[in-house]
Order: structure tokens, then sequence, then C-alpha cells
DNA sequence: ACTTGACAACCAAGCGCTTGCTTGTTTTTA
DNA sequence: TAAAAACAAGCAAGCGCTTGGTTGTCAAGT
């Protein structure tokens, strides 16, 4: 798909049996205690293992860190694109793409999309780009096309930059409110969410 | 003005000019590092002295997250009452709180109010306790003042609680991409801001 | 006017502990 | 039987914090 030369960056593709079920308790520990917070020798211990036997799998702790988080950004990247698949009309892309966004932050697999968003600061500079570079391909693009189709058919006012913007901000919050177990349903509450920002 | 018993927590109104250096010194390296990576050294070097020395001040690390997050609560709950001080309409209510909250977070201070939401996890609880006895009093109950006047004029449908927190989602995700140099004033943005939620 | 003593602020040194990570060896798997 | 995976042990560095002593300041005592 990419053209540029991926040889530097470790394939975020190979994940064996082992590597994923580490990735899966240090991804949770991560959102429970922040990177800083988690220790290798606690990741080790969910995953059942010795500290040391770590570093067999991921020549370090921002390895484990990078990996999540390129493996959560293309996860999410194709999940946009699939969410949007073989919808024409721009406001059911956007309502597709919310609630594609509050699933990815609520649902099974939700902590990564949290630790993507809340533990960046803690990624080093190198990995960062590497990371970006993985999502400016598909998911931004979503996105984009999605809002410019809502502003050319006068369901957007303002800047489209800044309400993008705002409805990120929205949905990043949603995890310090919302309640998976509580009345209020994905759907409905990315209905609300739609409802808001179209004006009608 | 609480009843409770005050004693156990040190009274955050007795800062004395060294203190609030360092406070300063503290946030803003919170700010840009986060609190786990901010060492005590790190602290005191950019305070001018030597890290044994901010134990004469503050007895811990955690006390001086403590003491910044109290008293950015206080300040940000008085801003906001006195930011609605004399002003009736709902909607001019909402959008000086608006305003007010992004001015406590681009302002000269900002970094204050970025902490206080970044690094809550980071707090004790006992401390959380203590924070979350101040910000009760009066800063939610501005907001929900100005939220429900504008629902009983008709200027917002759909459920207050979750309008409010999509809101406040919008503003604090603003410290990622709003740039306090570049075109767009933080009034303009707050009108921004207001347009987007408002229904008309 | 000079001494005294109490106090806050700070320094210099380092303690005890935890951290990420390494090494050499053993066990498991295929 | 050889590679992969895990263990056992521990190192060097960095962490928050403590200790004991040194300043500068200023009001009380003589």
């Amino acid at each position: 798909m990419t053209n540029t030369v991926k040889m530097d960056a470790p394939d975020v593709l190979e994940i064996s049996p082992a590597k994923e079920r580490i990735l899966k308790e240090a991804i949770d520990l991560f959102y429970e205690k922040g990177f800083e917070r988690t220790t290798v020798r606690d990741i080790a211990a969910r995953a059942g293992i010795l500290s040391g036997s770590l570093f067999h799998h991921f020549k370090s702790k921002q390895e484990i860190l990078y990996t999540a988080m390129a493996l959560t950004t293309r996860t999410m990247g194709e999940s946009a694109e699939k969410a949007v698949e073989g919808i024409t009309d721009p406001a059911r892309q956007l309502r597709a793409l919310i609630l594609n966004e509050l699933n990815s932050i609520h649902r099974e697999t939700g902590h990564a999309a949290y630790v993507l968003v809340d533990e960046w600061r803690s990624l080093d500079d190198t990995y960062k780009e590497a990371v970006l570079a993985i999502r400016d391909n598909s998911y931004e693009a979503c996105w984009d096309a999605a809002l410019e189709g809502c502003a050319a058919k006068g369901l957007l006012k303002g800047d489209l930059r800044v309400t993008r913007q705002l409805i990120r901000g929205s949905l990043a919050w949603t995890r310090n409110w919302y309640q998976t177990d509580g009345k209020m349903t994905l759907k409905a509450l990315a209905d609300e969410v739609l409802a808001t920002f179209l004006s009608r």
C-alpha cells in the first residue's frame, strides 16, 4: 500500500500470539495507570512471565508502547474506511464515523484508543513520526471527505477544521463520563452528537 | 464555608512567595512532561534551588501537585463566577463561560488548567477528594445555571448533561490544536463554539 | 548598641528503593 | 535437536526523600 521504506521501523504486522497477549495486558495497564506508572514488572506479571522475558519479544518498554499505538492506529484507520464503505450521503458518513470512533473508544478494544490519545506524550519522537505516517493515510481522509460533503450540502456552518476539532474533542472526552453499562447506548449517543453538530 | 474538618489537609491559602515560584515552575514542567516524568530535581533546578530544599516547602512531590490543583480549582471557580456576574441572558452567560474557560486554558496561567485535567490520574485518592470538595461549590453551578437557562429558552436540544460534556470535551481538546499566535482569536473561537452548540 | 537566640531557607551528601534492561542458563516447543 | 521462550539473578542509574549542618534575618534581652 504505502510506498515508503519500511525497513527502519520494525514491521508492526508481525505479531506472534505471545506478543499479542503481552500487548493486550500492557494496553490495559497503560489505560489504568498510564505509561510512566506502569513498570515492565507489572506488564510481565499480568502476562504470566517474568520481567526479563519481556525483552525477548520487545527490545524496550518504548517499543511496547510504539507497537500498541501503531497497531491501534492502523486498526482505527481500517475501521474508519470500512465504516463509510458504501455510504454516499455525507451526513450518514459522518454518523458512521462518529459511531465508529465511539465504538473504538468504548468497546472491548477501547483501551487501545484511549492509550493512543492519552499517552502520546510518552512516546519517543522517533516513534511518533512512524505512527503519524500510518495515521495520515486513511483515517483523516475519511473524516475530511464526510465533513466536506456535509459542508457542501449546507449541513455544517463555520470553519470546517475548527468543527472537526470540536467533534474530535467531544468524542475523546466521552471516556471521562460515558458509562457503557448506563441507559444510553452508543448509537443513541452517536445520534445526539450528530444532532448537536449538524445545523438543520 | 464548608463544615468539614479542615485540619488534615494543609490550607492552600497559605502560599509564600517561594512556594509560589516553585509551584509555577512545577506546573510548567508537569505541562511539558507530565507529573511522572518530572523529577523533583527538575523542579528544584528551575526554581534555582537544590532538590532537597523543595521539601522544606512541600512535604512530598504529591503535595506539590495537590497544591497546584487545589489552587487552580479555586481560581477557576472564582473566575467562572466573575465571568457570569451581572449577565442575565443565558446565551450570553454561556458565551462568557466558554470564553472564560478558553482563557483559563490558553492564557498565561493556562498550564495550570491543563495540568488539572491531564494529571488528575496521578493525584493520590486522598487529595482527589480534597480537590473535588473545592470544585463542586461554584464552578459546576455556574455552568448548570447557564445551560438550564438556554434549554428553557429552547436554545439547546437533547440531554443537557450530555450536551454539557460535549462542550467540555470540545473546549478541553482545544489545547491540542489551537495556537494562541494563530489568526483566530479566543473570542472568535468562543463565538464559533457557541454557534456550533446553540440551535437557532 | 551590641549580643543573643530562634527561625526559615537552603546546601551537601547520600540512603534505600525502584526502575528499565542485561546476562547466562534452563525449559519448552516443534 | 535446535530454535524459541522463559527463568534466575542482578547491574547501573535514577528516583523521592532524609539528614545534619550552614547561612542570613530580625526581634528580644541586657
